[in-house]
RNA sequence: GGCUCCGUCGCCAAGUGGUAAGGCAGAGGCCUGCAAAGCCUUUAUCCCCAGUUCGAAUCUGGGCGGAGCCUCCA
């Protein structure tokens, strides 16, 4: 069974065949920064983080380009209100998106250029498309002209004529058709601007993503993506442009992630519904964010809510309970040279998963029933005495942390992760461990007292507050409900 | 208005023609001094209607409900 993915272009899911063999060339449009990012952008950069690891996985060389929009109007506009400058503003969010994304454990990409050092390139581009006939310069600005090109609105299947009847020119424009785009713009006093021979300005958006992605991966490459807001205009003027430049198919897959919502509806800066990355990180650890993300499949809208984040919890919690006690029981057990193929049973079911257009959702669903495949086999009688248990096992277990580090899961230490999940939530309760470990203390003694009433009513009490005491072989230790 | 998409168990969520994965919550059981965790068992015919088919949650048509894009947006 080989990779298929869902083509925008194309409407459906469709086998993935890079152009060259074994190497992937993929660009994702990455953020205007301006602002913080919130869960949305998460989203978007997670599904893109596994689509890169489980290309890897697969065995292909993968080039992988997420873009920095450091020039733009919104950029200007807010450095103009925090009177600093566009750099220092662009400077400071570029670092809070690196640290966001850092935090979310995400893989550097392969590159990541940002739009003012490709001016040259933004010129050239523009150039050649003005000597093609596709642009023209107006001026001081120049437009690229949705007339020349035949193909224009296939991605996102919409009809010039439909939309030009409700576009407009507004007065001062210099379109030729309302439905022109800006590929430069002249420069207003104040405004960051560049040498061009069209005078000083700078790129309009769109042109810096089809500069950057030529520059990196060649004028032709496998994957674009972004999330699905970006099919019209953007991408839709992305390939406009290119293909117009190059005479050649700019990508040859289209893949586009859905929105986060809040109460069923899309998350965004103008609705003012969103949650930042930093803030989110406050209350839940970045896997929690991850798993969450990962539990729905990529095309699907999913929807942020505090609930819906404490059941990714509880799964995650799941999986890092089974993982430790795994570890800890192998650790005691003797190892052996018996092969047990539950591993690659496992591995089988969740390529088949993934290679069905990365349906992460369902991989999930298979590494709970391999969990819940571990936790049997662990409950197995005089299990150090039967090496076929233990093989079956260890080859679970090690496949997990494999798969597992595709999915950008389980890569915590299981204790650690644990504790500091429970360490968190006492703090929420405001308890401290020294109160709890008192508590269980006294408990203790009323158990050897056999005063079990009175054992009873201190592990009551607890639970009540949200604490759960649990008795083992070791001694007694607690958890958060 | 145009163009996309969605509607699956109380909740989350896979499944795009062959007879409904998985998780959370619930019920019963094993285990436990009692619990918890874990394990076992158990819970849906897929918004409605009509059609195509030997067979449909999956295809077609109609309806109802929800979302997105068409202006910046992951």
């Amino acid at each position: 069974m080989s990779l298929r993915v869902y083509n925008t272009l194309q409407g459906k899911k469709v086998e993935f065949q890079p152009l060259h063999p074994g190497k992937v060339g993929m660009y994702v449009c990455g953020v205007t920064v301006y602002d913080y990012c919130h869960i949305g952008h998460a989203r978007a950069n997670i599904v893109f983080d596994i689509i890169f690891r489980y290309l890897k996985y697969s065995g292909y060389d993968v080039t992988y380009v997420r873009n920095y929009t450091d020039v733009d109007d919104k950029i200007i506009q807010r450095a103009n209100e925090r009177e600093i400058t566009c750099k220092q503003l662009s400077e400071e969010f570029i670092q809070a998106f690196d640290e966001d994304m850092a935090r979310l454990g995400l893989q550097l990409p392969t590159v990541q250029p940002k739009a003012t050092e490709h001016i040259d390139h933004i010129i050239a581009l523009v150039e050649r498309l003005i000597a093609n006939g596709k642009a023209y310069a107006s001026d001081g600005d120049v437009y690229f002209a949705v007339d020349s090109f035949d193909d224009y609105l296939k991605l996102s299947k919409r009809n010039l004529d439909e939309m030009q009847a409700g576009a407009r020119i507004a007065p001062g424009e210099k379109k030729r058709n309302p439905m022109d785009f800006a590929l430069w713009k002249m420069a207003k006093p104040g405004e960051p601007s560049w040498k061009s021979p069209w005078g000083e300005g700078r790129p309009g958006w769109h042109i810096e993503c089809s500069a950057m992605g030529m520059e990196y991966l060649g004028e032709s490459f496998d994957i674009h993506g972004g999330g699905k807001d970006l099919i019209f205009p953007h991408h839709e003027n992305e390939i406009a442009q290119s293909e117009a430049a190059t005479d050649k198919p700019f990508v040859k897959y289209w893949l586009h992630n859905g929105f986060v919502n809040v109460n069923k509806e899309k998350m965004s800066k103008s609705l003012g519904n969103f949650f930042t990355i930093r803030d989110i990180l406050k209350s839940y650890d970045a896997e929690i964010i991850r798993f969450f993300i990962l539990s729905a499949h990529y095309r699907s809208p999913i929807d942020f809510s505090d609930q819906n984040l404490k059941e990714a919890r509880l799964g995650l919690t799941r999986f890092y309970e089974g993982l430790h006690a795994a570890a800890e029981m192998l650790a005691q057990c003797p190892d052996s040279d018996i092969q047990a193929d539950d591993g690659d049973e496992l591995e089988a079911k969740f390529r088949e998963a993934m290679d069905d257009d990365f349906n992460t959702a369902l991989a999930i669903g298979h590494l709970f029933e391999g969990v819940r495949t571990m936790n049997r086999l662990m409950a197995t009688k005089k299990i150090r005495k039967k090496p076929e248990v233990i093989a079956s096992l260890r080859a679970l277990y090690t496949t997990f942390l494999k798969l597992g580090a595709v999915l950008g899961l389980f890569v915590s230490d299981p204790q650690q992760w644990l504790k500091q999940q429970n360490l968190a939530g006492l703090a929420e309760l405001n308890i401290s461990v020294e109160q709890v470990e008192g508590w269980i203390e006294e408990r203790l003694q009323a158990r050897k007292d056999k005063d079990f009433a009175r054992s009873d009513e201190i592990r009551d009490e607890l639970a009540a507050k949200g604490i759960l005491l649990l008795d083992c072989a070791a001694g007694t230790t607690w958890k958060i409900k």
